[in-house]
DNA sequence: GTGAAAGCGCTAACAA
DNA sequence: TTGTTAGCGCTTTCAC
């Protein structure tokens, strides 16, 4: 009475390439020759191996094959900090678009910003032949020792610097997207604006931090040492330095946030306040860099500053494949996505 | 002068056991042995072994590993349907959890919507010999091939109920969501309520439209023809039925959308009559079903109802991984993930 | 046009 | 404890 055609039984062992060879009376070579274009191999012969392949439910072991020499995996890689962050969601699709495009499937893992599940991943990525690797190194410092293991592997690390890190990267243009929200916030009659940013992302934080110290220093407007704060780059820490900085006796009367996540802890914080009945305009301006889809729906006025995710994972996948289809030699690339 | 030692420099062959062993002075097998438990080897070749590997940077090669009879390939394919839809991020989210709580690596794909790229895609997942899928079923109709060549390979189907598709499944409540909606609203005092459903969810929008007119009908509330459409889960189809209900010499004074996407749409045309100096009272209170992160923040109400997209991934691979680990046997099953 | 043989990198079984 | 042998499923010589 068992089921053993349904979807979870356990039909008898998997088909090989043997299998089909004996059912169609040839020998395992043709089925072969067959399956992969079928030059020299009789019409006839074909019509019957590739019945006999249909009647099996033949599906060649792509590990098997992939480990003749001279083989590719058609495998990339591809390791993101954090799934929670819909920019990164987005940056998956543009690089899975372009995978897509080019016959490659994907490995795909989420480092939770740890060096050690990062160590973990690439590793095993490349214990499986990928032919190519994209990374968002994850913020933790600790040293990467699989770099060391790359071999011919090239990679693309995107969205952060990492310092010592020689290779090529995707960046955005963090100078341009601080320039502009800096600027506007001026424009706008505002001096006493707070910098909310993410220690965790080393590189592209300290280029915003400085670029709006920068501007605010040539708009010769002093910067508060009290209103500059890095958090991590979660929800609840952006939330948190919020209500720090409006319980300041002299609270900013703008905020940019360097990332989407603190951004919207800024925004649950002011939403809080809008319910218990505060005027929208008591609560600082908000800028931020990133993604937001409902920016310009919500209650708050939110000026966001980004490149397009989706368009930032395409040119990583683009940087990844002119290394692969050797368009690209040489030295590593430094690739800046302009604003969108 | 050319850059050996960088990045994508082409460093010699990728070393193999063999090559360890040499170095070593062992041979292969003891190398496999050492690098697997080291049981029964000698703790001074152990040493010698893992000495060699770290200088040659040795990593096994998975692909060839998984090819001997009774190993496993610690890879579960996943396939969703639209990586925009940040739902499914976070639902990617989830089943990346569990797998890496289970060792296992994920090989990951968006069909948007295209039973050709799902045949695709899941077929090279099987062909690398996944032990297990999680598929959100693609909208398009056309049959499923694949399904046949599932094997041994255990099947979990997520979000979507496939007619004539008996496989491990993962659903929304949607019959809570839609009665929960349409009584909120009626509650409210609305009875003028349109309903944007979603065209390609086939079986959950039917579920949902259903129980709809269920509770109206109940509440003794007709249902006006012209208030129920169905469009893709595009958010420029939301918009355009959303322009349509609102030229309606008798709009609806509340909508429910069906997904996400749609309702965005709708938020995006709200935003502009907004804009535009309409007020926010004359526009139709919105609820949805799905996961809008800002709703509560937004100018406009948004009654979001929806399970937790994270907890639905979660589940999803736990159903998968129950049959994997052998703790459930026998006819499908049919998980209904209650609301958060 | 077809098949036999060899070997990719690895590990289980068997010998020493 | 160590090494030799064999074979996983596939494709690339090379011979017929």
């Amino acid at each position: 009475m068992s089921d053993e055609s349904s979807t979870h039984g356990a039909s008898s062992a998997v088909p090989t390439q043997k299998d089909v060879a004996r059912l169609a009376g040839v020998s395992p070579v043709t089925v072969s020759r067959t399956l992969s274009g079928g030059s020299n191999v009789a019409p006839e012969l074909q019509v019957r191996v590739i019945e006999a392949a249909r009647q099996l439910d033949y599906l060649p072991n792509e590990n098997a094959r992939g480990l003749r020499p001279g083989q590719q995996s058609n495998l990339i890689g591809v390791a993101i900090t954090n799934l929670n962050n819909p920019f990164y969601g987005k940056f998956a699709i543009g690089v899975e678009e372009v995978a897509r495009e080019k016959g490659r499937f994907i490995l795909f893992g989420s480092t939770e910003e740890s060096a050690t599940r990062e160590h973990e991943l690439v590793s095993n990525f490349l214990g499986r032949r990928v032919e190519g690797l994209i990374v968002i190194p994850a913020s933790d410092p600790a040293p990467r020792q699989w770099m060391r293991r790359l071999g011919p592997v090239p990679l693309v690390t995107a969205a952060r610097e990492i310092e010592g890190l020689d290779t090529d990267r995707v960046l955005m243009d963090d100078a341009a997207m601080a320039q502009r929200a800096t600027t506007d916030l001026l424009g706008r009659g505002h001096t006493r604006i707070a910098f909310l940013g993410n220690i965790d992302q080393v590189s592209a934080h300290r280029a915003l931090c400085e670029e709006f110290r920068r501007v605010m220093g040539e708009a010769g407007v002093a910067v508060d040492p009290m209103l500059v704060r890095s958090v991590t780059d979660e929800v609840v820490d952006g939330a948190a330095q919020t209500d720090g900085f409006l319980r300041l006796p002299n609270p900013p009367t703008a905020l940019i946030a360097a990332t989407n996540r603190i951004a919207v802890g800024v925004l649950q914080v002011y939403g809080r306040r809008l319910d218990a009945g505060a005027a929208g305009l008591h609560l600082p301006a908000l800028s931020m860099f990133g993604d937001l889809e409902l920016a310009d729906l919500l209650r708050v006025r939110v000026l966001a500053y980004s490149s397009d995710p989706r368009e930032f994972g395409r040119t990583a996948a683009q940087t990844l494949f002119d290394r692969l289809e050797g368009r690209v030699h040489g030295p590593s690339r430094r690739l800046v996505v302009p604003l969108a």
